[in-house]
DNA sequence: GACGCACTTTAAAACTTTTTAATATCACTT
DNA sequence: AAGTGATATTAAAAAGTTTTAAAGTGCGTC
């Protein structure tokens, strides 16, 4: 169907030509007060509804820029994407947001969609395994892309990620502190850069206190509240019997502590558990989690600022950017029962 | 910039005109087998992006849906959405996803954002004060609107929704089989039109029962979690000593049985609680969640599938389509302490 | 009254695709 | 050799906006 109302509807019920109302309708200087406000007026009156199709057509700004990550209901990504979005949405810019959930492919075809709809740029946390070929795509095609979370090898873009390794060290110093050396580390996967960033920092902290590592104490897993439920019985059935667990993330914590509190233990007394994000969630649970804070708003806003001045000519900001994370001590860790 | 890649580079490329490459691209029977093969091959060999804005210029459909709701991060809505985004993937359409946070304002943006994008239709879970003209903008421009979950009066839409007040009664009933005789409400607002549903399912329930309703132990707030924790001390001092609870969610319910473990009791013995949504978590909730399963995924998948039938021209589903909720019985109540 | 100047507005081209009437091609038939 | 019919391809217009060189207007100056 043709449009109801377009340039030119107005232009004729004005007695103008439709580059007037173009130029009034963009607040351009070219236009006189008068005739602006009369334009706008007369707009408002005819139920005019700006076609970003057709002027993207002539201008290659289309306004929507894509975010995809793998899961937007993940708590993790919810609280990132809640800070991309109030960034963007203060510069006007509309955000499609699509999940892959570590599909490759599903990834691909977001990002040829987003080419399709002239997408000014892409926010993406890669699916594992993304190749450095579908980063290209989006760039050679003139749609910057911005990395957050996760690393791609070899690929020449802005990444904003919170420093794991450091972030991990954090927690797994801090059960040491309390007396603890049988620390079981459970939940993800060693497939990710953030995996294995992750598990070198646990290993590291181990290290430096002299305690040695045990490979069977890594239970990997999805980095759910279930898989983490569900972790419980292969974690209290290990032969070494650990007092505490670096959790993947305050899901896995939580409900791996769940799943200790079902077999008739108490997490944070008889196990100590360790989270890591701190989500909202973490305070209220039972007991409340100690965890780390992985500056999931900060790795938003600055994704997004950082598109938004690539999109503007203005500084590249090329290269790794690492938030620093911080440790927030609950309930959920104790010392070490002797 | 001028696109790199496009109709007119192919068909330069190959001594054809633009008009055989779009037909061939789009598989059209005018184009001979051979041409249409030697055509997708060059396109492919030059790394074509298909141009959907200029195209949807001319066809009038963008491929482009949106949806919006409260908060895509709350877990009842997020199952909703990915039945949404299942259906609609399967149908090659992109959706666009918002929040409203309840803000008619910007609700009203993201319609108005959507039109000027080209939107085919949209699924909405309107706002709390949503005004029917809202709605109506969105039809009147051509972009049908389908609701979910709430209902906005006097608007000839296809509505899906659970059937609140007889989900809130089936969860009044069972609380009122184990003996229970004061049983309180807590979480939500009456603003909504499922509000007052609920209201009215668990008034029905308790009259139907012969128990005197006392308004005083509707405990309104939000729907969260840390709401319901935050409500277990105003739910705890009540004088009339309510025994079990009715939840607006298993959000609210989870974080009431946080708040009344944080207080020393022990939900599920102490005091009866039920949820509503039957969210994954609720099964690995300690103890484990009774509540209402709401058909989330039927009412996503439904509302997608209608949507996609009126683009098509087949059938209008105007109207309230209700979907039935079923209880699920967990430990999380127990028949009354004599 | 010709000219310069500042300010507004316009005409026409451009952006890339789809659509459709018209033309071209070819193999057959008479 | 001309005509027919089927199939394949093309030319040109259309969709609604932005862009920019050019034209128009009004006013003061010499």
């Amino acid at each position: 169907m043709v449009q109801k109302v377009k340039l030119s509807t107005i232009a004729d019920s004005l007695g103008l030509s439709t580059a007037t109302v173009s130029l009034a309708l963009r607040d351009s200087p070219l236009v006189a007060d008068a005739t602006r406000d009369r334009i706008k007026e007369q707009a408002r009156a005819l139920g005019y509804i700006y076609n970003r199709r057709a002027a993207s057509l002539r201008t290659s700004r289309s306004g929507i820029i894509g975010v995809v990550v793998h899961d937007i209901m993940n708590p993790f990504y919810a609280e990132i994407l809640r800070a991309i979005e109030s960034e963007l949405d203060r510069n006007r810019q509309t955000f499609i947001l699509s999940n892959h959930y570590d599909s490759v492919e599903k990834q691909r075809n977001f990002i040829e969609t987003l080419l399709q709809l002239g997408g000014d740029g892409v926010i993406m946390s890669p699916a594992i395994g993304t190749p450095k070929d579908d980063i290209l795509l989006a760039e050679d095609n003139n749609m910057p892309a911005i990395l957050i979370a996760r690393t791609v090898d070899d690929v020449d873009v802005p990444i904003f990620r919170g420093d794991d390794a450091y972030g991990i060290a954090l927690a797994t110093n801090h059960l040491i502190g309390l007396g603890h050396r049988v620390i079981a580390m459970v939940g993800g996967t060693d497939q990710t850069s953030t995996g294995r960033h992750r598990y070198e920092g646990y290993v590291a902290a181990l290290e430096k206190a002299n305690i040695k590592v045990d490979s069977n104490l890594r239970i990997p897993g999805p980095r759910t509240k279930q898989a983490g439920f569900e972790a419980a019985v292969n974690f209290l059935s290990l032969p070494q019997k650990p007092t505490a667990a670096v959790c993947w993330n305050d899901l896995v914590a939580i409900g791996l502590m769940n799943g200790i509190a079902r077999a008739g233990l108490t997490p944070g007394k008889d196990v100590s558990v360790t989270g890591y994000d701190d989500l909202e969630e973490a305070s209220i649970a039972t007991p409340s989690l100690t965890t780390v804070w992985n500056g999931q708003s900060e790795v938003g806003r600055m994704a997004a600022r950082a598109l938004l001045d690539k999109l503007n000519g203005s500084s590249e900001a090329d290269g790794l950017h690492l938030i620093r994370p911080e440790m927030r001590i609950r309930q959920s860790t104790t010392p070490l029962k002797p």
